[in-house]
DNA sequence: ACGTAACCATACCGGTCGGTATACTTGCAG
DNA sequence: CTGCAAGTATACCGACCGGTATGGTTACGT
């Protein structure tokens, strides 16, 4: 299959990437067609099957690019606002989201994009498992950052919070939710860090 | 509009809206076509459209029975299982989703159905919120039966908690997402009774 | 008995889909 | 100078899409 990746493209292709990952985003993988994002890329379908080979391989190119950006962009936001360990540093990841949720107000497109790919053995896949698994690390290694018992465990639960907010704020309709989520997850850290200064077993 | 209602059903009709909303919820709603509805409900596109009027209807009808579905389910569980207020009454809603999950291994078919719809102004956007508002409030009621303070904030957490959960299971490919989401509610309730327990402002 | 609602079978419509073919232009590297 | 990669433009392909038309059968309520 050999994937595309985003090293040495073709000027063309990155600015086919561009707009089909926003189109794909904004409407669907099935509901935009490649002529559609021919038009709008200022290009033409003989170019995408050129670079990318099929449909799904410029999804698949798309998928990787978003989680890319979202990753980039998630480090970003920390190194400038919270670059030493501590609560408001695992916060700075519902801060990046709610930035980033400014621009992308269709809900989490990994998880948008899962609802249309899962079953077929679609070779972007992965990707998604990918990207759920890098925000869970996130967290955990910015808990594990902080010396927190059992990291690993209550990183998930930072992510679990975290995709919840997601669905709730969109397709929950509920345009308070990150505020709820970001409540629940600084309460979650605090006494984790707290846990974490106590000596084990002295619980008084 | 008119919105096709389950009642007084034709029998064709309701084997038409099971057949679809299987295929809708096992393949995405674009990617099934009407014909092969038709086909797999061994009746006609003819019937279909006399039926639901167009695929957007039927999606919509499909939807709604899907809602309808769910919240007969939890409800009957916990009617079974906990029928007394308390903590084992609200861990039974996870346990109701674990076990529907069972059987719908692509995620929460309602967040599927907004990845493809949001955007349009699909007749059918409205039920998706209104299911996700209704599991949200009955997270809340089971906690009001509890005395528990600031139910809302608290059910609209575990809520969040419960979605992320889902996430986690499917596009996450965590298949213990359930178990640290069910740990992490337990911990919550645990923590709201015990504060209602307490008198206001008696923090030792 | 008659009308009507429900249903089946099938053919058809225009449009769009993913994907390919052909032919031409441009720019750069050997 | 030449060859090749990249790109444009356009026409085309079979398949499938949502939706409609026609015509016929069955069963039931009045």
């Amino acid at each position: 299959m050999s994937t595309v990746t985003h090293a040495r493209m073709t000027p063309t292709a990155l600015r086919i990437l561009g707009t089909a990952e926003q189109l794909f985003y904004q409407h669907g993988l099935r509901a935009v067609g490649v002529e559609r994002i021919a038009d709008e890329a200022d290009t033409t379908k003989k170019t995408i099957y050129d670079r990318f080979g099929s449909k799904d391989g410029l999804i698949t190119a798309c998928l990787q690019r978003r989680s890319d950006r979202w990753h980039a962009f998630v480090t970003a936001y920390i190194d400038e606002h919270h670059p030493a360990p501590g609560l408001p540093q695992v916060m700075g990841v519902l801060d990046a989201l709610e930035q980033w949720m400014a621009d992308n107000t269709r809900g989490c497109g990994f998880v948008n994009a899962y609802a249309e790919l899962a079953g077929t053995g679609h070779e972007a896949l992965p990707i998604i498992a990918a990207e759920k698994a890098w925000t869970r690390d996130l967290y955990v290694s910015l808990l594990s950052a902080l010396a927190v018992p059992d990291a690993d465990l209550r990183g998930r639960e930072l992510a679990i919070v975290h995709e919840g907010a997601v669905v709730q704020m969109t397709a929950g309709e509920q345009a308070d939710a990150l505020a709820v989520a970001r409540a629940l997850q600084q309460r979650l850290v605090a006494e984790a860090v707290e846990a974490g200064l106590r000596p084990v077993g002295s619980h008084p």
